[in-house]
DNA sequence: AATGAATGAGCCTTCATTCAT
DNA sequence: AATGAATGAAGGCTCATTCAT
């Protein structure tokens, strides 16, 4: 069947997109893909049932859409710091800037990321979306760290292995609350390995 | 109303009970948590469905026991690996043998590895024994680290941040094939990463 | 989690709710309560299993409309009889039109009372239910009977028990047909009983 | 397929059916026919499930057994009061025993009895047994009630009544709890009837 | 473009009954 | 006679999606 998804080119149609993207990554976010099912979406969108299947194909597209805003709240604050760090750059305080404002970031978005990571192991459509926006990020990252007079070799590598590490640790931080480890203690160790990595 | 959950006795029914928790890990794996179905479990298990709750309370409940068995699966190799290391430990080379592994394992098990953890975030009993199987497995490994003669100040906060780190990059590896990423060299950062931390 | 059941404001959506209330005034009438089961209900209405879960919360709730519809078709008849009974009254005959009465509409309604009357026992809502539309009816009767020149001390007693005793006889006359008693010898009784009591 | 149920002769087996019968009786009691599930019957009596159906038909043939003993439980207490009320009868006071008595037994068997009644309305072999039994308890208790000297015509049709009115008026008792309605008022007014009746 | 009532397949779970031991 | 694990049909309910308006 022919896609009968409209592009919505008026402005009031966009607006009503956004707002069920806005009403999707909200709910997601809140109880989760299988938690949440499209009445509630729109009802939180403030429109109806049925124009959601106007502008999107199914419940897996809003989730697609949701995906973007999703890597663009979490990233883009982190890109923001790293450009405005004051030169020359301490290392170890940025690293400090980037763990804290990961861990922030993570309180609000981290069921959503979980749920995310998850239906990208089942779904190839979502798993790519991941994948190419991550893409982008990681590329604009190394840019900005090399504006800023960071040089390294492998900086890529780098940068991605310096997300994940950081990412991990946030979610540590926010979730499992292991009752024995000492966090502040940890992000210091954490810090330091940062540093280790980009000095 | 109090339990009506067997505690199999017998040889037989515990072979049943693990032969369901299997069918579960393998649908899990396969289709996820939300893709799986109880009658799917019960008939690759080669029970009826009734007898699934006989065994388990409900479906989540089984999710509870995949849990256990994942857990074992992906650390216990691990351990394996640390308390063989040859003597005196040459940490590069150990860092080495626990990626390579933990790529292996994940490779095999990244599916159930996101599917729980994105449960996790949602149910509080699911992220309870998440929990609580790593703070055993954090303690052994650190014992074991202790025991190859690995002396360092904040062992428990280094184990599980190593762990962390190496789950991560596994993660990478297996999934998310960014193009541009040197899988090999991003190993080589990790190990030194390691090597670094516990040194 | 707040309740999601329409108020059906318009005409056709009132329709369909009074169907599946119908159908399951029927069905429960039929089957009993257990015997009758939610697809049954919408294919008997109409209508589409999912769509009786717009209206009502669950089986349950259908019942308790069916209640409502229950007594209003018991009782009101019998108002309707005392009302337009001619003046001056003569007792004897105006109990014998409202036995006759109700053995009718225990005719009818026999197997949906004990049903009803059975899960008032098992279930509160179901009972208090009950209880409250009792309530209205013998506060009705009991102007009633004023208003036709019905004097007498513990008036609201009277017509309780008065409902009790002729609803009793009803449900003997149309069910146990116990072959040795002489139902008109019965009916006579009770009817001396009726105008001994409102005498 | 020919029954293979078991008349038990050994004294042995004649109680396990009882422990059963009893065991139905007392969760029939409790949660009702269909909160009732075999196993906890079988629970209950300190048997097996699989022997149930050693001695029972089915679920239903239990309850047919469980309504024989009800009808004992519930009638001969009265017969009991009305054996050796005091000579000369002072028809009052023997009202006054029997109403009180059956509000006590129905304080025990109100749920039970409400069961039956509506089983009895869905299932005709129920509906035999109760008609049958009741049968004999009538004859009995008009036999009884002229060994003591009461005389008045249509013996079998008053006694009938004179229970369904009490019955009901127990029921009214224990269960519905109208809030305006004075229940020792009431019981007054039914004895007079009772009087009136037998007199 | 929009509404929201309606659809119906599918899911989790229960339980009367059977059967291997 | 007895056990209790096992069966599997059936039931209540949800929800992604469609459709009449």
């Amino acid at each position: 069947m022919a896609s009968n998804i409209r592009v919505p080119q008026q402005e009031r149609s966009i607006e009503k997109k956004n707002k069920i993207i806005q009403a999707g990554y909200e709910l997601f976010s809140e109880v989760g893909y299988y938690g949440t099912n499209t009445v509630e979406i729109a009802k939180r969108a403030g429109v109806s049932t049925g124009i959601v299947y106007g502008y999107f194909e199914d419940k897996r597209d809003i989730l697609i859409c949701v995906l973007e805003i999703y890597i663009d709240k979490v990233y883009k604050p982190l890109a923001h710091i790293i450009d405005h760090s004051p030169q020359p750059v301490d290392l170890y305080r940025l690293a400090l800037s980037v763990i804290d404002k990961t861990i922030e970031l993570h309180e609000q978005n981290a069921k959503l990321h979980n749920t995310l990571h998850s239906l990208a192991t089942t779904d190839e459509a979502v798993n790519a979306q991941f994948i190419s926006l991550e893409n982008k990020i990681t590329e604009q990252m190394s840019k900005q760290l090399l504006k800023i007079g960071i040089k390294t070799d492998n900086i890529t590598e780098k940068v991605h292995l310096a997300m994940n590490i950081v990412q991990s640790f946030a979610h540590e931080t926010v979730f499992d609350s292991h009752s024995y480890i000492d966090y502040e203690q940890m992000k210091k160790i954490v810090c330091n390995i940062l540093v280790e990595l980009f000095k």
